[in-house]
RNA sequence: GGUAGGGUGGCCGAGCGGCUGAAGGCGGCGGUCUUGAAAACCGCUAUCCCGCUUAGCGGGAUCGUGAGUUCGAAUCUCACCCCUACCGCCA
């Protein structure tokens, strides 16, 4: 495996949409920008920039040309094996006289092309031409619906009601511990989790999934490959320092949100085969959200907190397939919560709520009794190449090599399930039935 | 916390001031041979950027990163990043 030498590669030296790209289609990345609701002014800006860039470009490597021409007739007449005096030198004067104006000229280059990449680095990937335009959540368009809204012949609790009341769920003493926004599993949810987790690499497995347990402190660098940090995602996770086992005592880490941030930088800075397309992978991970901004917000209960686990998808396709393979993610979540018996519908993104780096995005929403609407439960998104150029993944079939288009998906985010098993499954008398389908990990049909 | 070694092309690995974008090997692609395959042999085979008369050609950059010395740096100096091994500590 290659190494990561460079921390700086990643993230800062490579591109993210290509510019030429941006050059050719200045109106649809432009378009992309404003139906992201993000300026697209930006977009003229790095073209002015990028202008400018070229021209210097131009005349700094003509400079350098000239330069090398005259060192190299110095060489010529030097002392070359050892053999002295034999020019003493000629032009060294001139050489050092173009050398200074190589220099000047960088200096305003350098200048130029920090500008131009910072206005780059604020292109965000386009959304697909097939997702709706939309100027908030509003716009998501629902395309399906799974099942029937559960329905009870009494009145539905919600899941921490349910939890709470049966041991399965802690929040008050999470508090304690650890502050709002954590929770206690216990018990018999325990057990859920566990079964749930066995269920998804039973089901996946076989579709080709490797399974992984992958790191979940990342440096940041890596975190900056993924794209997301244009959209203000550093204040989501947490940073953690803890020394370097080098003795340098100094390092910085984030805290994953999901295994996604450490399953997607595997193959940074790596050529795959093609013929090994689509490498998938199922990360569980916990992970750890810390929802700032979020005040107010779904305080409730374990639907958002900021510990969890998952069980994560990340697939690596070549372009022809990145779009079917993203097609194939929401399939398999699908598939998994028609298992359970979970009602869902599958909700498209529109261009409005479509992360940075993100060209595409289903979610899948659970109907949860307790709350009487329908609620995220997982989401797959594709960054088309985004991500491959930020971290340099590339595929070749020995000729040609393309960046990879990298897919994610959710299998299970196991609170979020939890509470949707708690909602539909509830007896009347506040337990939860466990469905047909984790009933052969967890050996019982009742919890509670 | 301590000590040592190291980062060169798709991979391994030479080079340690000058036609070196970089030997050699492996891998990959094409060919010869073969009924076919293998072997053997021959040839080709890095990436990025800019420009143009754009199936090509020209120029520039790149040997972890950045700065410096020099007419000239993969090679010398400094700083930083990262990796590996050992000791100590530890689930």
């Amino acid at each position: 495996m290659k190494r990561l030498n460079d921390s700086q590669k990643l993230g800062y030296d490579k591109s993210m949409v290509d510019a030429k790209f941006i050059r050719e289609h200045a109106r649809a990345v432009k378009d992309g920008m404003k139906h992201k609701n993000l300026d697209p002014k930006i977009v003229e800006d790095f073209l002015t920039m990028d202008e400018v860039w070229r021209v210097l470009t131009k005349e700094l490597d003509d400079l350098r040309a000239e330069h090398k021409e005259l060192t190299h007739s110095i060489r010529s007449g030097s002392t070359l094996n050892g053999v002295e005096g034999l020019s003493d030198a000629r032009d060294t004067k001139g050489a050092k006289a173009a050398k200074a104006k190589i220099q000047s000229k960088e200096e305003e280059y350098a200048a130029v092309e920090r500008k131009r990449k910072t206005l780059w680095l604020e292109i965000p990937n386009p959304p697909s031409p097939d997702v709706p335009v939309g100027k908030d959540e509003k716009g998501n368009q629902v395309i399906r619906t799974w099942g029937e809204p559960t329905t009870f012949d009494f009145e539905p609790k919600d899941h921490l009601a349910l939890g709470e009341a049966r041991g399965l769920i802690d929040t008050e003493r999470a508090a304690k511990i650890s502050g709002t926004r954590f929770a206690y599993l216990t018990g018999d949810a325990v057990l859920l989790e566990f079964a749930l987790i066995g269920f998804a690499f039973d089901t996946l497995i076989p579709e080709g999934f490797t399974p992984v347990i992958p790191p979940v402190l990342v440096r940041e660098n890596i975190t900056e490959g993924l794209g997301y940090w244009q959209a203000g995602g550093e204040k989501d996770h947490y940073r953690v320092h803890g020394a370097g086992d080098d003795g340098s005592g100094k390092q910085e880490f984030y805290l994953v949100g999901t295994a996604e941030h450490s399953l997607v930088p595997m193959h940074a800075d790596e050529i795959l085969k093609k013929r090994d397309l689509p490498k998938r992978y199922m990360g569980f991970s916990t992970c750890f959200r810390r929802e700032a901004g979020s005040y107010g917000k779904d305080t409730r209960g374990i639907i958002r907190v900021h510990q969890f686990d998952k069980v994560e998808m990340v697939s690596f396709a070549s372009r022809e397939d990145g779009d079917s393979e993203h097609e194939y993610l929401l399939s398999l979540e699908e598939k998994l919560f028609q298992a359970l018996g979970i009602p869902y519908r599958v909700v498209k993104i529109c261009t409005a709520d479509l992360g940075f780096p993100i060209a595409r995005k289903y979610d899948l929403e659970a109907w949860l009794p307790g709350e009487g609407r329908y609620r995220e439960v997982t989401s797959t998104s594709t960054t088309t190449d985004f991500q491959a150029r930020r971290l340099n993944v590339k595929y070749s079939d020995g000729a040609e090599k393309r960046y990879a288009h990298i897919i994610n998906g959710t299998a299970f985010a196991i609170g979020r399930t939890l509470a949707a098993i708690f909602e539909n499954f509830q007896t009347k008398d506040g337990k939860i039935r466990v469905p047909a389908a984790l009933q052969k990990y967890i050996r019982k049909e009742l919890v509670g």
